[in-house]
RNA sequence: GCCCAGAUAGCUCAGUUGGUAGAGCAGCGGAUUGAAAAUCCGCGUGUCGGUGGUUCGAUUCCGCCUCUGGGCA
């Protein structure tokens, strides 16, 4: 817990932070930025899909008044066009945690991406880029033929048994793409060259927002309604004149495709509510899988009752 | 009021030539290292509407009742 021994006296203060993790409407942001503005803090986003520009509502980032609350990072920076990655979060936030850190403030990540959180406290393999010619391959073997091709075309590049028991085409897809650019097994590599974490979870307050799931499940229903609104289905309307593919991460939020349904009218209002509603309860019960699973010693919050924001943010300055 | 068709899992339905039943969706659990709001794996006991009858045995056949659609008056 104590480590500020080896950082030695005069040197400077630690690298501290706190970390919100929750499934989705759990009300992650509001106390990110309670927090934030009891502690000098900086909210930064955590989460896959509010990265990107177009999806606003539908990806329930905060709003214009919200980030004028507390300082807010990396919300809507990127355009929709953009295959962003685990990796490349990891960098722009190491870039923003030193920025942050040397201003005097202190980060406070929030976001319901699992496994940014642990690539982040617990590191991540190092692999090269991957050609666009060698990805477009994998891919389309992994369209065309599914899994056995991709069985296949391992074996044929020499990985033994690294995907013995994997039923998965897209993390075979992976596992062939950097097979065939390093010449390596992929198994290999995450146990040989892995980055050292960006934090250390000793110096960091990490939160799991844990509510009851009948009071998740009422909440998932209103944002659902919110993003049925004139609002929301502008937005989709939006991203979807873009006319990009529809394999880009931003085109696969929840949303997109459920509104773009509605907008073609092949499913009325009721329809693409109800299927909204599901595809947000599917996800918050995969993000709880996670946490309950990946995070087991994160502690755990319930936002269903009044969380005292002022003696989190006391415990974790007092505990510097 | 009469006629017809239904009534089986939370929902939509299949099925049992009579030996107490199974799909899809939903739900639940799990995995998760550059697509992660992605992707993948596992989990099926339910008075087979109620009640009488036939039968060794009825969810299945027959009668009556209830409810729901549709049609005719």
């Amino acid at each position: 817990m104590d480590k500020s021994f080896e950082t030695g006296p005069g040197s400077a203060h630690k690298r501290r932070a706190i970390l919100i993790a929750g499934p989705t409407a759990s009300g992650k942001s509001a106390l990110a930025i309670e927090l934030a503005k009891r502690i000098n803090g900086v909210v930064v986003n955590a989460d896959s899909m509010q990265l990107y520009e177009d999806l606003r509502l539908v990806s329930a980032r905060p709003s214009e008044d919200e980030e004028a609350e507390a300082p807010h990072r990396l919300y809507g920076v990127l355009p929709s066009s953009e295959a962003f990655s685990t990796g490349a979060w990891l960098r722009r936030m190491s870039d923003e945690l030193e920025l942050i850190w040397s201003a005097g403030q202190i980060p406070v990540l929030v976001g319901g991406t699992g496994l940014y959180f642990k690539a982040l406290t617990e590191g991540f393999a190092e692999v090269p880029e991957i050609p666009e010619d060698v990805r477009t391959k994998a891919r389309s073997l992994a369209d065309d033929g599914g899994v056995p091709a991709l069985k296949a075309a391992l074996a044929e590049a020499g990985d033994r048994d690294g995907a013995k028991g994997l039923n998965d085409p897209q993390r075979l897809a992976r596992a062939l793409e950097v097979l065939l650019t390093t010449g390596r097994p992929l198994a290999e590599l995450q146990t040989e060259q892995q980055s050292p974490p960006l934090l250390d979870i000793d110096d960091c307050l990490c939160l799991v927002l844990a509510p009851p799931r009948p009071w998740l499940h009422d909440r998932i229903e209103k944002r659902a309604g919110l993003m049925l609104t004139p609002e929301g289905i502008e937005e989709v309307k939006t991203l979807l004149a873009r006319e990009l593919s529809y394999k880009l991460p931003a085109m696969r939020a929840i949303g997109v495709k459920e509104i773009a349904g509605l907008l073609t009218g092949s499913r009325d209002i009721g329809e693409t509510e109800y299927r909204l509603v599901v595809a947000t309860r599917q996800y918050a019960k995969r993000q709880e899988t996670w946490f309950r699973n990946q995070m087991p010693d994160w502690q755990r919050l319930d936002p269903s009752k009044e969380i005292d924001t002022a003696r989190v943010a006391d415990e974790f300055l007092r505990a510097e």
